[in-house]
DNA sequence: GCTGGTTACATTGTGTACAATGCAAAGGCT
DNA sequence: AGCCTTTGCATTGTACACAATGTAACCAGC
């Protein structure tokens, strides 16, 4: 595991070190970014000595980090066992979709009404780095930036409970995404987010939902999950 | 604040102590039962120190209970400032009864469909349960169980990713409720739940839907969030 | 040789001490 | 007298040490 989380560390003295966050969102961003690369394949086990070894600080703060990595359903923490990477059955993953579609739909009608010029403006953008991040062939960052667009979308909407909820299942289905996914290229089609944008500004309800719930469609149909895929290592 | 809480302590070590439980799911129990019964008040400071003295545990414990109730929305964590008991404002509270109304819809749906026989034999003694409680005029009881009576139809509906969300919003909403309910008597009238449980059984979709979603408007109706009661107090 | 229990180890759960931060009150300056 | 600065206190953030629990290996008995 060690092997998976150094490359990790050095990043983040380095590069991220603009982030305003304390410690364990660090430590939360880097142990959730290396699930979604796969560094840390499902069912590892999270040490949490190891994991204070590898970061440099205390079991406290790798604590708090699996207990917010927890509550999102990416780890999932076993009593006096300790906590291991989240690997959700196909069942589960259906369900997880199926909430997720219901709220993005929301989100999409309360952005349409909503959402102001600069949240648009910043919403291409978003649409922009995410078409660069597939040039580079960067997969975990794109997972990463698909899943950012959509929380934008959802700040747009201006509901900070669907916000809330959407974080968390776009955590899940980031992690369903990287191990299901069955043609391991395309992700989140950036086309298919700049339609629903274009919707969005355009205030057209109806299309918008529709664009998205294609938007949907095309994920799960990369999907993988009648029942081969396995990984059900327990 | 010490005043408000003794008297759970007392009732843990004595009452409660069936409960397989941890310490920290005591100590989060207590916290949340005594913000649902109003006797802490939204704005209230909870001291980590003060608590852990009430419930005699170490900080430790404190925390992790104030991190639960911070995840669910019922309390506020201010970095390096401490944990105060959310009071959400009306516009706030707008937006989660929205939310709350899109999950219990999809709840019910899936609810007829999925619910098995014996779990909606339990939603029926749920309901009796209630009634009682209401016959004993304990309010924040009365609270609490309603909530749990839409918690037991979540799990009958299947979807765990739901569930958790609910199980959110029920917290949330509970403290709306504490807070803005105009008239304090009537709750969720549970005539409204066995109804909504009769169309369930049925297996009648349509019914069991618009059921529900009255019950969201007569629980809606009862409050009063149009500006005057204030207890905006930041 | 296999199954059972027992012991030792590793890992998590909890309590406490110390450090850092924010807040408030007191004192000096304008 | 009012405002700013500074100092002290209270409270949270972090690290570490000890206790409790679970795991696995080893040995004995069948």
């Amino acid at each position: 595991m060690n092997e998976q989380l150094q490359p990790l560390k050095k990043q983040t003295r380095e590069g991220k070190s603009t982030r305003s966050g304390t410690q364990d969102d660090v430590v939360y961003a880097h142990i959730f970014d290396a699930i979604l690369e796969q560094r840390l394949a499902p069912g590892t086990k999270l040490s949490e000595e190891a994991l204070g070894e590898i970061f440099g600080v205390s079991r406290t703060i790798i604590r708090r980090a699996l207990s917010r990595l927890a509550h999102e359903g990416v780890v999932l923490l076993r009593p006096n066992r300790g906590a291991v990477v989240a690997s959700p059955g196909a069942e589960e993953a259906r369900q997880i979709f199926y909430v997720r579609r219901m709220i993005e739909r929301a989100i999409t009608e309360l952005a349409c009404k909503n959402a102001k010029p600069e949240q648009i403006a910043a919403l291409r953008q978003m649409v922009i780095d995410e078409r660069d991040c597939f040039a580079r062939g960067d997969r975990g960052m794109g997972i990463r930036l698909s899943g950012e667009f959509h929380l934008k979308l959802a700040e747009a909407a201006g509901n900070l409970t669907l916000l809330g909820f959407l974080r968390s299942l776009i955590s899940q289905t980031s992690l369903i995404i990287a191990l299901y996914e069955s043609n391991s290229r395309t992700h989140c089609s950036d086309a298919e987010h700049d339609q629903v944008i274009d919707a969005i500004e355009a205030g057209n309800v109806e299309v918008a939902v529709d664009l998205m719930m294609r938007h949907m469609d095309s994920v799960d149909a990369k999907l993988n999950l009648d029942g081969e895929t396995a990984s059900d290592d327990l």
